[in-house]
DNA sequence: TCTGGGGTCCTAGGACCC
DNA sequence: TCTGGGGTCCTAGGACCC
């Protein structure tokens, strides 16, 4: 007995979802039929391409790229802050919509869910009316288009929905793989970014159909794991279960890019404190600790380079972990202006096992001010406390995480 | 007014142990 | 005397995804 995948895919999710609340909002002019784009703020150096409108990608506009390239390449481009909340909003309603098909809905990312469709038919027919069904209502009741493919396992139907956009069904079953996948380039296959698509190429390897026929050997020798992986995928070979429950967090970061480049110790340490008290935040919401502490930094011409300590007792609080990523700080910074720091914690244990230990009860007393803080944060707002350091800083006391269009970092100077 | 943020997984190489 | 081999753990960096 097999299996029927969806996966479906919101088209240009962020450019869409923008369209459809400024028409609800009585805006007359719709984003998704001329060249237009969700962008960051460019003065606070955010200004990249987030996502386009299929007006826009008729210039060749790529997600990713900067705003000044964009505008270059279509000099009367319509560019849209970001509304993460927003977005948040539309794809928890698209979630619900999909539980009403299936029990078993996989939350992929925020434009993106899996359904398991298998011994469904009783209740909604076929998997491509079902799927057309799906869109439709997708359509009717939220206003934005999906493409739905439908495939024997998540990667064919994930596949699947990557072919013909927008406001399609596909299906991509093991006997339609020859014509359907293998002839696309093969850095259209999932799991094959630029970096192994040059190597692949060099070797002569262009489509998904030369990768399917080339000797995995060959392809273990040229790129390892990986190789097997990708080749496996060109055959269509995947059986990973679609699981509506939460995958257990493996590790937690939040990063921040700066309005300007940070020069000074004093002033990098506080948006180091700022950033830690951020994540630690996460940490502790979670019930978690962390024995895995990492700092990484960019600096003004985008070298990056990064430095991580294992600590004997997973910790948690805001002042334990911020010794350690003062440490590393110190350790590695060469006085060359910042462009972007970030603080990343993995190793992750949940507070229910911890093994007890004579250092952990170090963290205890901390701990009870940070769930004080954290409590007081979450019902009045994170602005309500903060360490007395940010006073007049200049700098946020919570740096990093989304950063909605009204709320932009402004990082001058704490001098 | 040029280049985001949040994740997961893998590998190379060094330290250290027996 | 002149250079093992296996194993684990750790760190840094890089690949991929959205």
């Amino acid at each position: 007995m097999s299996n029927i995948i969806f996966h479906v895919d919101v088209n240009s999710a962020y450019l869409s979802w923008e369209a459809v609340h400024r028409l609800q909002m009585g805006e007359e002019v719709d984003l998704r039929q001329i060249p237009s784009v969700v962008g960051g703020n460019e003065k606070s150096r955010h200004g990249i391409v987030l996502a386009k409108s299929i007006p826009a990608k008729k210039y060749n506009i790529q997600t990713g790229e900067t705003l000044f390239s964009a505008r270059l390449k279509c000099p009367e481009l319509v560019v849209a802050p970001p509304r993460y909340h927003l977005y948040m909003k539309c794809s928890q309603e698209m979630e619900k919509l999909l539980n009403r098909y299936s029990p078993n809905v996989q939350f992929y990312s925020i434009d993106e869910m899996f359904l398991d469709y298998t011994n469904m038919e009783k209740h909604f027919g076929d998997p491509v009316s079902a799927a057309h069904s799906i869109k439709n209502r997708i359509k009717e009741e939220l206003g934005f288009t999906v493409n739905v493919g439908i495939g024997p396992n998540k990667l064919l139907a994930k596949m699947a929905s990557d072919l013909k956009k927008p406001d399609r069904v596909h299906t991509l079953f093991h006997e339609e793989m020859a014509a359907k996948m293998w002839p696309l380039s093969v850095d259209k296959l999932f799991m094959v970014g630029s970096r192994t698509a040059k190597k692949l190429k060099a070797k002569g390897i262009n489509t998904i159909g030369d990768l399917a026929i080339t000797d995995r050997s060959k392809l273990y020798s040229m790129l390892k794991s990986h190789g097997v992986l990708i080749h496996n995928y060109a055959n269509g070979i995947e059986n990973s279960k679609v699981r509506n429950d939460l995958m257990p967090v493996k590790g937690l970061g939040n990063s921040s890019t700066f309005a300007f480049d940070v020069c000074s110790e004093k002033e990098a340490l506080m948006l180091l404190l700022s950033l830690t008290e951020t994540v630690t935040a996460r940490l502790r919401r979670g019930d978690f600790r962390a024995k895995v502490i990492k700092i990484h930094i960019k600096d003004k011409d985008f070298y990056s380079f990064s430095h991580q300590r294992k600590v004997a007792t997973a910790i948690s609080s805001t002042d334990a972990i911020y010794k350690v990523v003062k440490e590393l700080f110190l350790e590695i910074w060469h006085k060359k202006p910042i462009r972007k720091m970030g603080v990343a914690l993995s190793d992750i244990y949940t507070s229910d096992c911890e093994q007890l230990s004579f250092w952990a009860e170090e963290d205890e007393s901390k701990r009870e001010l940070d769930k004080t803080i954290d409590n007081i944060r979450m019902r009045y707002g994170s602005k309500a406390v903060f360490r007395s350091c940010f006073l007049h800083s200049g700098i946020k006391p919570l740096e990093g995480g989304v950063i909605d269009s009204e709320d932009y970092p402004m990082v001058s100077s704490i001098l």
